[in-house]
DNA sequence: CAACTTTTATATCGAGTGGTAGATAAGTCT
DNA sequence: AGACTTATCTACCACTCGATATAAAAGTTG
């Protein structure tokens, strides 16, 4: 049951905007300022939606993931390990540098170091990131258990490796890499991954 | 000739704590504040000495390169690319681990996105990132003359891919990751160096 | 319609921002 | 010593920060 005056924004839309800032600027260069210019609302409906710039934060790194889940289904969905690497630095070469979005990842630009009294952002971040490490990292255990994955390969390794690579190519995204740069990156983590893994 | 009353405070020391600052709380989140009471000096001092914060960054940022071009010259002095490689590597799990220093690095900590009036300084990181990647080049073009790289090798991507897992193992350790982790990372990322390389 | 509930906009809060003016202190040079 | 030059300190600048009190507006429910 719903009362009382709806809301009269778009609550995803206001989040895809609020996402954008946070993406581009971080979550301290994100001024409230920018955040509502772009939300198109003014700061108390802000505060009465998401509490908080933490909690609109957080909400967009929730939006975020949404988004990213398909992507990872299908990654995850390879065949065998190194079909899944493939996939996974090769979706990553793309959306790091889709046109649609600021160049890199959210959850890399949003922010590593922060000023007083945002001090929890980075471990927020940093959470959020490890979970794609833990996805892959299962995948890559249940390759052992299938044979995939040879006995003496080292899933934490090498979900770690890609996890690694991941946030640099986020880096080198944000630095201006095109895509063919980021392709070629992910080309050569390639090999390494697949001598680790299964040679 | 130096005439007037003498600086009183030393200039060195005063950058380190900067360096420190900027380190952990990246350049928006490090206030005048913070650097201030860091650097043992009042902020007319801190003025007087560096124009302004940014000219204050940049300043810390000559000194970080000053600290790590021994480093860098011992690591382009390895005998084969791999070397170089495993140099490269080895040496960055330990620096971006080393306790006397934030986690990470300052070329990503610093700032990889800004708020307004501080658009200009995740273009100054990248730029002095990429000053290692083209020192990487370079020797790997040598590595190629010498007939040390296959005629085709890529050097770039080689570069690239070097810098690249750098960046993100500064995004790790920034996250916590401790030394044995990153020395993973290097193992695993020097198999897929030598594999696209050299074999 | 009237009672009720929630959202919205205006205006503002105290705290903190980067940066500076003006006076004083501390040294060097003739 | 005395003139000169520079550094340092106190106090403060205009501005922006994240966040909110208040009241008007816009709906739903009886």
């Amino acid at each position: 049951m719903v009362m009382g005056r709806p809301r009269s924004f778009d609550m995803d839309k206001a989040l895809d905007e609020a996402m954008e800032v946070f993406w581009r600027h971080g979550y301290d260069g994100a001024s409230l300022a920018m955040l509502t210019k772009a939300m198109g609302i003014k700061a108390p409906s802000l505060y009465a939606a998401f509490g908080s710039k933490e909690g609109l934060l957080k909400a967009a790194l929730d939006r975020y993931a949404l988004r990213r889940s398909e992507h990872m289904r299908y990654v995850l969905a390879g065949p065998t390990a190194r079909d899944v690497a493939e996939r996974f630095l090769s979706s990553i070469a793309e959306s790091h540098t889709d046109p649609a979005n600021p160049p890199g990842c959210l959850l890399v630009q949003g922010g590593l170091a922060c000023g007083a009294g945002s001090e929890n952002i980075p471990f927020e971040l940093a959470s959020r990131r490890a979970q794609t490490e833990t996805e892959l990292l299962g995948r890559f255990a249940q390759a052992k258990e299938d044979g995939d994955l040879p006995t003496d390969a080292d899933p934490v390794a090498l979900a770690r490796f890609l996890s690694t690579v991941a946030s640099g190519m986020g880096v080198m995204a944000s630095s201006g890499a095109n895509r063919d740069a980021l392709r070629a990156v992910a080309s050569v983590s390639l090999n390494a991954f697949a001598r680790s893994g299964q040679d």
